[in-house]
DNA sequence: TAGATTGTTAATCGATTAACAATC
DNA sequence: TAGATTGTTAATCGATTAACAATC
């Protein structure tokens, strides 16, 4: 909206972007305190300033990713991290052609120096693209060095400490949910 | 489970692996029938099967690839698909050097053909890998044609018709996620 | 001012959890 | 049989929506 030139916007229309009830969105932002002005909505540039805020993107974070494989490309090629103020620091990898080598300026350390490179005062998360069944084993490192939050790709469930945050994408889950709700439909022409 | 040669789960199992209640568990899954034996649980291979089906995983689909970029490469290389039936038929791509040539044995064609070679009847699904300011533009030209189900990866919210299930899976919402709650502990450790 | 729209309280709705009879 | 655990009903809890005074 602010790239199209859009001032204001209302719960209403926001709530129809996002197919949401607009009660939802004025809820929802007043959790975090009132952003908008009363007979008028939301400005863009401020709404967008506050919510940057809550979800502390205004600050920058510095992050890790285990695995140099072809999704680790994908992040590093994207400049959704930049535009987040999130640096990559340092990536880890096993495959001996890379170690000590750099890939877009970010430099490459071997897995069994993760525990040595890696300080939770510096690195605040850590994105794990590594194969299915190497990623337990990877967070479970992370863990124990105090890093606090990981991005995991694997369809699979995986045990965390406490106190760090882990969050997973697999592309899995919203395969299923598509098959899922074709199939419903599929049924519902034939039936 | 199976693989770990787990014969038997019960819901409390379930929940503590997957940090929920075990009534949840119960409740869900009797959402779709009665899976389980009282007082043994749930079998492992059993459930899998009936949870496969309730997904509509049991079935084959068929999928196209529009944009033929560093993320369709790692889903064409996965795996993922081909274990949960899905078949990826064709990738739509407008990059000369790959417009009818293969890709691990999948053929490319021009975005140009996509109205043309694309057959609703035949192809359940899309993967919509292309840059987030021609998202919008694909999921029009795939509804128009009837596809019914779409996943697409960008940072912003689309339109589409009633009866397509489209779903998003871009990193930037968990990417939010994992900054929205360290900071909140990062708060509380200096709080 | 009249119209619009927020922020918030109250009402509704649905989802989660507890409890327990059924039963393996 | 005794112990365990489901499937399901009832109770609780929280989230969504409606309503409206505040106010721009």
């Amino acid at each position: 909206m602010e790239n199209a030139g859009v001032q204001t916007v209302s719960s209403q229309r926001l709530g129809k972007i996002e197919g949401v009830n607009p009660s939802q969105i004025r809820k929802d932002l007043s959790m975090f305190g009132s952003f908008g002005h009363r007979g008028f909505g939301y400005e863009v540039s401020q709404l967008k300033a506050h919510i940057t805020e809550i979800l502390g993107l205004n600050r920058k974070w510095s992050l890790v990713i285990i695995g140099a494989g072809q999704l680790s490309n994908v992040f590093i090629n994207s400049g959704a991290f930049r535009k987040r103020n999130l640096r990559i620091r340092k990536i880890f990898d096993d495959t001996p052609e890379l170690i000590g080598k750099k890939i877009k300026g970010i430099s490459v350390s071997g897995m069994k120096n993760l525990e040595e490179e890696i300080d939770p005062e510096t690195d605040n998360l850590a994105i794990i693209a590594v194969p299915p069944n190497r990623v337990q084993s990877v967070i479970d490192r992370l863990g124990k060095i105090g890093i606090k939050g990981a991005l995991y790709f694997a369809a699979r469930a995986v045990n965390a400490p406490e106190d760090m945050v882990v969050v997973n994408q697999d592309v899995s889950v919203e395969l299923g949910t598509l098959t899922y709700h074709l199939k419903a439909r599929i049924n519902q022409g034939a039936g």
